[in-house]
DNA sequence: TAAAATACGATTATTTTAATCGTATATTTA
DNA sequence: TAAATATACGATTAAAATAATCGTATTTTA
């Protein structure tokens, strides 16, 4: 299986949410009940979000969180680093031999490791402006939607 | 995270060792032996790979498994499909509304469908035939192989 | 006919992912 | 300046997915 966790979708979800409301910081707790996300979770993956400079942290009692930067700007492959997450078909990427046992006589790594960088580069070049372009071309009436 | 499964690799690791040997059959014993795969593991595996036509198996005291097809005709769809696993980014695939509660309020799934087919396509057209090029290309010999 | 091989359901163990808990800290505004 | 409203974050628990193992049956061929 090769899958988001779905820690990935939440964030993917929530950064939507952002990107549909830019001027505006939106506290974790609104965007846990208008996204039907658990709280402390959410909170936990918005506060990785907010070290890896993706979003901003706004304290205080209007507080909440918004956008750090243009949508364009914000690969896939930004957030599933800010996640801790992997996209790696196999174990061993990173150079780091020791990461799999049978790295040795293993023979299959470098044709996986080759399409392994061609979905890298799909999910590179993917970024939050293509979670957003429907709303755009519909012209959606953004403060009437539920989510 | 977005991960082949140990499954996959032992799979990958197995018909690209039977694509060296594709004269005479080779028995799950050996096999696992050879590629150090824990033996129940991988004969299930076989199995499954048989069962949908990938390998051949064949009984008997001389048996084992061999390619069903050549190596350029076995995609990688074709190995995740025949182990029951899927390669979807998210849940929501196969138009079953029901296979994620969240499918009638969610605005994600759409660009993400979109970014899963490009995946696909990238899994489709790599082929068996990707594992064996190496050999192929700097004159290996087979025989020798630990692997 | 015995040996060597595959077939396969069922169970258990391990690892990963998801969710929750508890407490501390920062900021704003009345 | 105090109370309310937020974020910060380590630690723990729960749930799910993956990996490994067990036990027994069936098939073929030397
Ligand atoms: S070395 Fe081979 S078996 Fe190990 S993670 Fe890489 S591809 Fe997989
Ligand atoms: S409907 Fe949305 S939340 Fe559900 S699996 Fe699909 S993309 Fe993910």
């Amino acid at each position: 299986m090769i899958r988001f966790s779905k820690k990935i979708e939440y964030a993917l979800g929530t950064l939507q949410f952002l990107g549909l409301h830019q001027n505006t910081p939106i506290s974790a707790r609104e965007l846990s009940i208008k996204l039907k996300i658990p709280y402390e979770f959410l909170s936990k993956t918005l506060q990785q979000l907010a070290r890896s400079g993706i979003v901003i942290a706004n304290y205080g009692i209007k507080g909440g969180y918004h956008l750090a930067k243009k949508p364009s700007e914000i690969h896939f492959s930004d957030i599933i680093d800010a996640l801790d997450e992997n996209a790696s078909v196999v174990d061993c990427v990173d150079g780091l031999e020791a990461s799999c046992e049978r790295y040795n006589y293993c023979n299959i790594k470098n044709p996986l490791l080759e399409l392994q960088s061609k979905i890298f580069e799909l999910i590179r070049s993917t970024t939050l402006e293509d979670l957003l372009k429907d709303f755009k071309s519909t012209k959606f009436d953004v403060a009437n939607l539920d989510c």
